[in-house]
DNA sequence: AATAAAAAAGCACGGTCGTACTTTATTTAT
DNA sequence: ATAAATAAAGTACGACCGTGCTTTTTTATT
């Protein structure tokens, strides 16, 4: 069904830039796959669950994947993506420090509760893949750890921006605010306690705050 | 193939106590189920698998359970008693308060990252069936805050014996301690990180010295 | 040892799964 | 407009899924 719109052609046919009408459906039905890895869980990325999402044909889903294996590795990579554009990109925008710091964990804090989406993939993957070796928990594995440095980077930052106190150990503190994360998503979500948030945010700033340079 | 050890009678037929072979052998597929449903979700609990796993026939595991839901929701249970039994019931020889409270923590900690078992099934289904409802996922919120409450019971007991301030709010320090064990079962089963049990416990230690009583 | 009860196996069913291969329809380029 | 390239549908396959039903085997009782 999905003869989609009309595709965009340049006419320097090297340009990386052109979009034929294959790219857009594929990215389609990365969408649906998104939803329902949410929703579902990894596992519940099935070919045929897509395909009558997509309202088309099972082989013309699979025509665009190698396996199922792969759609599975590029759901977490768009995933990634889309992350990055929500939460990383726009705290850019917030002076380097505590400011940006606070800034990606509010993102991300919203971005878990968020009623559009299904919840954060990092998280919901990478307890449902913890004891299941393979590519799919490489490639999870590799972005979390992405997402980590991130974080821990944005915590050196703010210890040498002075926001911080020197003393501060970032490992640690990612721990801290990871697990904050963590069990909002699991009290947001799993338990439906509307108050996890407040409960969650009060738990990031007080982190923060019991490591405040100390002023004098 | 388990046509089990031998039984158990009782001569009084009107005692609770008897146990049958078949009370064995539907013991042993929970056994089984139990270690799927670590390794690879609830979901992951396969009539065909258990009965692989058991050496018998699909049919013969069926037989002891109306349906896949209700051995998903016995599953629960039987976790759930386990988990009393291993974590609960020996804190309770220690003394009231914070001791404790703290011996929960531990047996907790140590029952996380356990080599043997496969895992926290309260964590992993929480984070598994957050978004799918039914019974199974009704079962699991009921047996999660069960254990939730007796996590809050034992912090406000530590407090009435004057072992946390009197400012405490247990809510929020339930949060901490369950974001904590989120964190560690995080780290150390899906990113394999070793020193993750180090730095959980000593943020438990943390969150609960910040809670001491003000002595003066 | 014979009989009744319980447990497990055997078998069949309709579904869905991932994956191939072939054919048709649609887009793109000339 | 036509030809070439691409996308999607069609079809088929073997495997496993949960679930009933009937038959056989094991266990319990007398």
């Amino acid at each position: 069904m999905p003869y989609v719109p009309k595709r965009t052609t340049l006419t320097n046919p090297s340009s990386e830039l052109v979009t034929s009408k294959g790219d857009v459906t594929k990215s389609l039905i990365l969408d649906a796959a998104l939803y329902l890895a949410g929703r579902d869980g990894f596992e519940g990325i099935t070919i045929g669950s897509i395909a009558q999402r997509m309202q088309m044909s099972k082989s013309g889903v699979y025509a665009h994947f190698e396996s199922k294996e792969n759609l599975q590795i590029e759901v977490i990579r768009e995933y990634h993506r889309r992350f990055r554009h929500v939460v990383f990109e726009p705290a850019l925008q917030t002076s380097r420090g505590l400011p940006r710091l606070k800034k990606m964990l509010e993102l991300w804090t919203e971005q878990t509760i968020s009623e559009v989406s299904t919840g954060c993939i990092y998280i919901s993957g990478a307890f449902e893949l913890d004891d299941r070796p393979g590519p799919v928990r490489e490639e999870l594995v590799l972005i979390v750890k992405t997402w980590r440095k991130t974080l821990v980077r944005a915590i050196e930052m703010a210890i040498e921006e002075g926001h911080l106190s020197a003393k501060t150990k970032p490992l640690d503190m990612l721990f801290a605010v990871y697990s904050f994360i963590l069990g909002l998503q699991h009290d947001a979500r799993f338990l439906k306690k509307m108050s996890s948030v407040e409960i969650a945010r009060r738990h990031i700033k007080g982190i923060l705050d019991l490591n405040k340079p100390v002023q004098s």
